[in-house]
RNA sequence: GUGAGCGUAGCCGAGCGGUCAAGGCAUCUGACUGUGGAUCAGAAGACCGCGGGUUCGAAUCCCGCCGCUCACC
């Protein structure tokens, strides 16, 4: 079973588009959004819960796993579906937006990336032919190029990025033999149009079965990102998906289906949830708040999922203030299902050309965190972080 | 009962004559987008056990009382 799309339908006034991705291990409805399992597991789910919630694909991540357990021992144990026990699609992330990310712990030439471990320090290099390799052994469904994900203001640095990020994409390409598994292309370039449509045009003539979108959601404005996704449109194939990586706060998910995205994956509902956050239509809501302490209300009235249908919101707080194992566990719950039935009314308004007043109408209730406040809050941490990284270097630095 | 030590925010605790009494935990509020049970930002919270005295000035020195701890009878 060789990997297969099909474009179903395409929204009258969007450009939202209904799709079917075949895969070996199942069928993916598009628009799909793929929770995050970083190191062979959906932190506090089982596999068994994603099935219950839905999930058609989930995402797993080659530089955790290279790490830890190392892909030789995945490999030994069956591959990723069987070691983790989930029959479902998998997608790997190449590991090239770890290895970035770690600002100061790597070195980065044309051949690849020398970093080291967040495990044991420990010094390694990935190329494009290795992480080809590394994601062979591991065994997703779909697996993603080596890539270089730029800072998103840097003319120059992300011209160059993006340029490296095309010569891996052809080594990839090169060194990628498993038929079974399709590789994907990722489209960098930043915020600027003509970086963007050039890498676009780029990786689209490398005939990948799919074509993915990298270096958004990393620090630029909504605005910015909303924008880099219109001008993309018309520049990637109609008959392949597009996956917009790391995305996934329910009003980007909406505008991006609206600029004719076709996948999603993000760790946004699942980090949320475990730091006492989940959504609601009217926007997100913080469990900790001292305003449930007596709440006898579902977290929200009217969801189907376990958490909703069993539990009160003053019974979730309790969790969360107690640090309870339960509460990472029933607020995750929650917090997919939110997102996979967004996709399922997503996907349903598109069929029945009813997509964009859905997307209005859910954008109007939807209350969003203050763009503001975010872009300060994000230049504090970055700059704590990368103080945090020069004094130990041999610290936490992964993702 | 005697001796010593100690009482500073809900908890721990620095300050031991001189600007608006550190800091941590907890609490309250916000942030989190190719994972981060982490972290970051902000806020609130103190008749410095009680009463008296010395001093220009006392959480700080002195006296009394109350409470706690330890040691000894």
């Amino acid at each position: 079973m060789q990997f297969l799309f099909e474009l179903q339908h395409e929204c009258t006034q969007t450009a939202a588009r209904l799709g079917m991705m075949h895969t070996p291990h199942g069928d993916i409805p598009t628009p799909v959004f793929a929770p995050v399992g970083t190191q062979a597991t959906v932190k506090t789910l089982a596999p068994r819960d994603l099935e219950c919630l839905g999930a058609t694909l989930i995402l797993a991540n080659t530089y955790h796993l290279y790490l830890r357990p190392g892909p030789d021992i995945v490999a030994e144990l069956g591959g990723l579906h069987r070691f983790m026990g989930w029959r479902g699609p998998i997608l790997t992330d190449s590991g090239g937006f770890q290895v970035f990310s770690m600002e100061g712990l790597r070195k980065v030439t044309e051949d690849g990336v020398v970093f080291r471990s967040h495990v044991d320090g420990s010094e390694h290099i990935f190329t494009p032919e290795k992480v080809m390799r590394i994601q062979e052994q591991l065994g997703a469904d779909i697996i993603m190029c080596f890539d270089e994900c730029a800072t998103p203001t840097d003319y120059a640095y992300s011209r160059a990025a993006m340029e490296r990020t095309h010569r891996w994409a052809e080594r990839c390409r090169e060194a990628h033999t498993r038929p079974d598994q399709a590789l994907f292309g990722i489209v960098q370039g930043g915020i600027f149009p003509d970086l963007r449509r050039q890498s676009a045009e780029f990786i689209a003539g490398l005939d990948f079965p799919g074509i993915a979108i990298g270096g958004l959601s990393v620090g630029e404005s909504k605005q910015d990102m909303y924008r880099t996704l219109e001008l993309l449109e018309p520049h990637l194939p109609r008959h392949k998906p597009r996956y917009l990586m790391g995305v996934g706060a329910p009003e980007d998910v909406l505008e991006a289906v609206a600029r004719g995205v076709d996948m999603f994956d993000c760790v946004l509902p699942t980090r949320l949830a475990r730091n006492g956050a989940v959504f609601t239509r009217t926007g997100r809501l913080n469990l900790r708040n001292a305003q449930y302490t007596r709440d006898p209300r579902p977290i929200e009235e009217g969801c189907t999922c376990y958490t909703c249908q069993h539990f009160s919101r003053a019974y979730m707080r309790h969790l969360v203030m107690s640090d309870e194992i339960l509460g990472l566990h029933l607020a995750t719950i929650h917090n997919v299902h939110f997102l996979l039935q967004l996709m399922r009314d997503i996907r349903k308004a598109i069929a029945e050309d009813t997509f964009l007043a859905f997307k209005e109408q859910f954008l109007a209730e939807f209350r969003v965190p203050d763009e503001q406040v975010r872009a300060r809050n994000r230049a504090l941490r970055g700059s704590k972080q990368q103080a945090r990284r020069r004094n130990h270097p041999e610290g936490k630095g992964g993702r």
